[in-house]
DNA sequence: CGATCGCTTGATTCCGATCAACAGGAGTGG
DNA sequence: CCACTCCTGTTGATCGGAATCAAGCGATCG
């Protein structure tokens, strides 16, 4: 089991990493960003893992930099990643007692790591506190019930479209998409092979739909088709 | 849009119905049963919708008899069913202000509905209500997150092997398992087709991994059989 | 310059979907 | 009681979309 402490010591000096404002505030509109957390700003490298599936929910996180993703594995190596967690992002937070997932940093990435005890503790004296915990909670609920909505009964063009549309309105509302990730990654999260992914871009290229500068970099051509494909 | 007035009104007078306990707890251990909510005990008759997606979530459900299924369409009238409630299952708790599901009686079922609006102002004054209704949140989140799993990486022997053993898991311990819901539910809740489903089970029975009483009366003949295709 | 990595493209296979027919049971009414 | 219909489930034949197997391309890096 991979612990904090030991993370920190093979990235360097944790002395040396910035620290977020002490206040903690919850409020209504957004849980994520209205709840400050206490704690140090970690980096990680690239395909680093965060936490283990299994192990301790010690401690939550939230990016500042880079993208996060969290993945269950099967067996025989098949892996389902749950969510891609871009800046301003929270994860890691768990109701039990353990993670229930293993998160990675998708690329080099900076991350406030706050300890779980003290949230859970202020959470029965702040209801606000409380609230925010639940609101967490409920949107990843809310986000992992549309991913089941894809993988249960979409093809493999509306599972791309539906991806495309996320990263966009998770986004700086630029008209070009930076993908973090690999094409491996968008696969494991689509419940396709890399295969299927790499024809289904070049399908929806030649479609107009959308433009690859680079494999990373993706103009939406015609947001409209994507939202009709999308079913 | 269905109001909870309309419904009682159609299924009989709501002053003959059963009120459950007034008392309100909430502990660590069971916020399902701990939750004891107020409310009226409806009946609602088979196939009969108990909230649609899209509506106000102004009510908070529990079975007490029979069962219901939860679902989101496509637009082309696809259908994810995200998840069966059994007698002793809250559902319809939303952080949100509307259903993002659709709830539907399996069978002949029971249901005690309580104002959401009081249980909500109750989790600001007692923070064992509060982390009740985050623990019910967060158990909903790991299912969904385990359907993930299956939906994005298994194949159609080990998504129904899952089923039956989510099924048995959470039935009365019998060495029978009575599942309330017909094959259309199993496909639209694994991502297959009824005629997957109807193969997979007679395929599983001449394996002698499971006994087919009839098609809803179902023994698991070798439990561990079915847990290793479960992968 | 060679090696590695990420991505794309082609050829073929295979699993589950689709189309189709039929069986068994429950309920209904003659 | 039986004939009828409706509903649910099973089974067969064929099809199709994504997986698999395989090869090659371009960028980056040592």
């Amino acid at each position: 089991m991979r612990t904090l402490v030991s993370t920190v010591a093979k990235l360097g000096n944790p002395l040396t990493a910035a620290v977020s404002p002490i206040s903690v505030a919850a409020q209504e509109h957004d849980p994520a960003s209205d709840l400050q957390l206490i704690g140090a700003t970690i980096p990680y490298a690239r395909n680093t893992e965060i936490f283990g599936e299994g192990e301790a929910a010690e401690y939550i996180y939230k990016v500042v930099r880079g993208a996060v993703r969290t993945h269950k594995l099967l067996d025989d190596g098949r892996r389902q990643i749950g969510a891609f967690h871009l800046p301003g992002d929270v994860f890691g937070l768990e109701a039990g007692v353990t993670h229930r997932f293993t998160a990675e940093a998708v690329a080099d990435s900076s991350i406030i790591v706050t300890k779980r005890s003290w949230l859970m503790a202020l959470a029965t004296q702040k209801p606000e506190v409380a609230r925010s915990l639940w609101t967490l909670t409920a949107r990843e609920l809310e986000h992992v019930q549309d991913l089941m909505l894809t993988l249960g009964r979409k093809n493999a063009v509306q599972r791309v479209a539906a991806f495309l549309l996320e990263m966009e309105s998770r986004s700086n509302c630029e008209k070009v998409i930076n993908l973090p990730m690999p094409r491996q990654d968008i696969a494991d999260y689509l419940g396709l092979t890399i295969e299927t992914v790499s024809r289904t871009f070049t399908q929806l290229e030649s479609n107009s739909a959308i433009e690859l500068q680079t494999s990373r970099r993706v103009v939406l051509r015609n947001r409209e088709a994507l939202k009709q494909m999308n079913s």
